[in-house]
Order: structure tokens, then sequence, then C-alpha cells
DNA sequence: CTTCCTGCAAAGGGTTTGCACGCCT
DNA sequence: AGGCGTGCAAACCCTTTGCAGGAAG
């Protein structure tokens, strides 16, 4: 996949449906911020600035509709907003999240060693895993600093709502 | 811990509060159930049966207590709903959760194997990690009889939102 | 009597849906 | 024409919060 934007544009033209501009938009706003996570509302209103007539339904819907094309993640981190990234099925290999409990910011990282876990539990279980999603909580390096040396665990106790 | 409902009687006194008998119905509720994840609302419903006057915000605002007491986890397998389970911090080894898209049934599985992952986290990021939660979403040995030898993945695409 | 706790009802916030209109084929 | 797609506003749903009354130390 050289082109994301064909690359979507054919997956799409597969099952009869278009990108259309908003759906450009949206998807060119992702594609724009692949390092982070945006909600739907953060992809609202970078778009706005592009398309200024976009709707936010149309943003859930086109969030919803890449989702469900494989070519946008969901992520989920108990924040009670979900938060989505471009990442095409099988692209490469998974990676995970490490969340701060203390400003929000959310971190990724690769790691293979999943796959042993899951075929063990499908050995051991009979479930036949499909996805995984794993979070890690804890405290980046920078909310590690300013209260560092009281016994105090500057847990945040009800933003980022924990682990989930 | 011999007694759960004394330990968490005692958890909450350290506290200067009390395991009123609205704590302690949600609290054999979730015992009576530790098998299971429950909702907010199905454990109300539950815990109605035992004390009819009980009210919804009361349940959650126990809930939460009970969370932040770190008795209760809280899990968030992206339904749009929490789900909770007693389960006391520092007993014993984390657990899991496998989540059929197909059911929505949650198994638990035991595994250890992720503490390697946590310290090279730590090692590589800076991070320092606190918690985790790790999903697997997949189908479960029964939800994979019914069509099984066709290419279509019964992947149901509204309910239990998927991977999160 | 002061603090903790509850029930009720209302508010809140993210997400979804109904509907009428527009666009592309 | 016939879908697909959109914007707007209303509806939804889970969860939280404000408030006045009650219970416990």
């Amino acid at each position: 996949m050289s082109d994301p934007i064909e690359y979507v544009r054919e997956r799409l033209a597969q099952q009869d449906q278009r990108l259309t501009p908003q759906r450009e938009t949206v998807l060119r706003v992702l594609l724009d911020h692949a390092d982070t996570h945006l909600t739907a509302e953060e992809v609202y209103l970078e778009a706005r600035n592009r398309a200024p007539e976009l709707g936010l339904a149309t943003v859930y819907r086109t969030l919803d509709l890449f989702a469900r094309l494989g070519v946008v993640r969901r992520l989920d981190a108990g924040e009670g907003v979900a938060r989505y990234e471009f990442h095409p099925e099988g692209a490469g290999h998974y990676h995970h999240h490490l969340i701060c409990l203390e400003c929000g910011q959310i971190l990724e990282f690769e790691q293979d060693l999943l796959d042993r876990v899951e075929r063990a539990v499908e050995r051991e279980t009979g479930f036949r895993v499909v996805d995984h999603s794993l979070l890690l909580f804890g405290l980046c390096p920078n909310c590690q600093k300013p209260s560092d040396g009281d016994g105090d665990r500057p847990r945040s106790d009800r933003e980022a709502s924990g682990p989930a």
C-alpha cells in the first residue's frame, strides 16, 4: 500500500462505497496525526478547518466505517471516549499502548511476545483469538519527576479512569 | 484474607468509612458472582432483590469506592459499559480476559509472561508501569461451531464492539 | 452535632439515529 | 430513478452530580 488514500478508496469501492470528500478529509486528518490517537471530537475539529460544513455525525459514521473496513483502529482506554488511529489490518505487527495516568499521554510500543500468550490461550481454552488489546497504565518519564520522593503515588483517581 | 467482607470492612474503616448495608449488599452480589463480570446495572438488579430500596446511584458510588479501594476491578471491554469483579489488589497474579465477539462471554486466564513485557517497556521507554489491561478478542469454542467451514468470519459487527 | 451516606431526579457527555435533502451512476 | 452519503437535531445510554433527608460515631 504505497498510497493509503487510494488504498482506502479501493477498499471502499469493493463494497460499492465511495471515498467522498468528507471521508477523505477524515482520512487525511488521521494520516496527518499518525503519531497520536485522536478522539472523534478532535478529528471533527481538525477536519472542520478543512471542510467547514462537515458534521460530527459524519465523522462518527466515517470512523466507524473505516474501523469496520479494517483501516482504522479504535482504542478504548476506559476514559469514556474512544480514540482512533490509522492502522490497516495486517500492516506489520500489533502495537500496544502505554497510557500515562497523570497526563493522559499515550505512547506506542511494539512487542511480539503476545503471540506466545495467544497461542497458549488457544491451546488451553479452545478459544480462537482474533485480536487483542494491551494497555499499560503508568507514569511517563515527565510525570515521574514532580513529586518524586514521597510515598504517595500520584495516581490521579478520577481522570484517565485508571486501568480498564 | 479469609473473610472478604471483614477485609473490606477494615479497609473502609481505615479511611473512616463504613460498610453500610447497601455496600455490603453490593459486595455480596459481587462475591456471589465471582465467576462473571457484572455491569453496574446487573449488580443493581441483583442487589435490589436483596434490598429493594437501594438506588442505582449508590451502586455506582459503591463500585467506584471499591475500585478506588482496590478490592474491585473495573473492566472496560469497549462495549460502552463497564464491568466489575471482586478482585483485591495483590491477591495473586493478574488475570486477563478473553472476550467472545459472538456471544460476549468473558473468560479469564492467568498469564505471567506480561511481567517481561512490562519490564522491557520500562527499560526502553522510561515509563513506570503501574497496571495493565490485556483483552483478547476471539471466538469461544461454542461460537466456533455453528458456521464452521465457510470463509465468512461471524464477526458480529455491532455488538461487543470488537477490539478496543 | 458533625460527618458519612443514601435516594431521587436531573444533568452530563459521548455516540447513535431519524429524517429530509443532495449527489453520483 | 435508485442508492449511497450528509447535516442537523433529537434521541440514547451509561454514568455522575446536586440536594435534602437519615444514620452512625
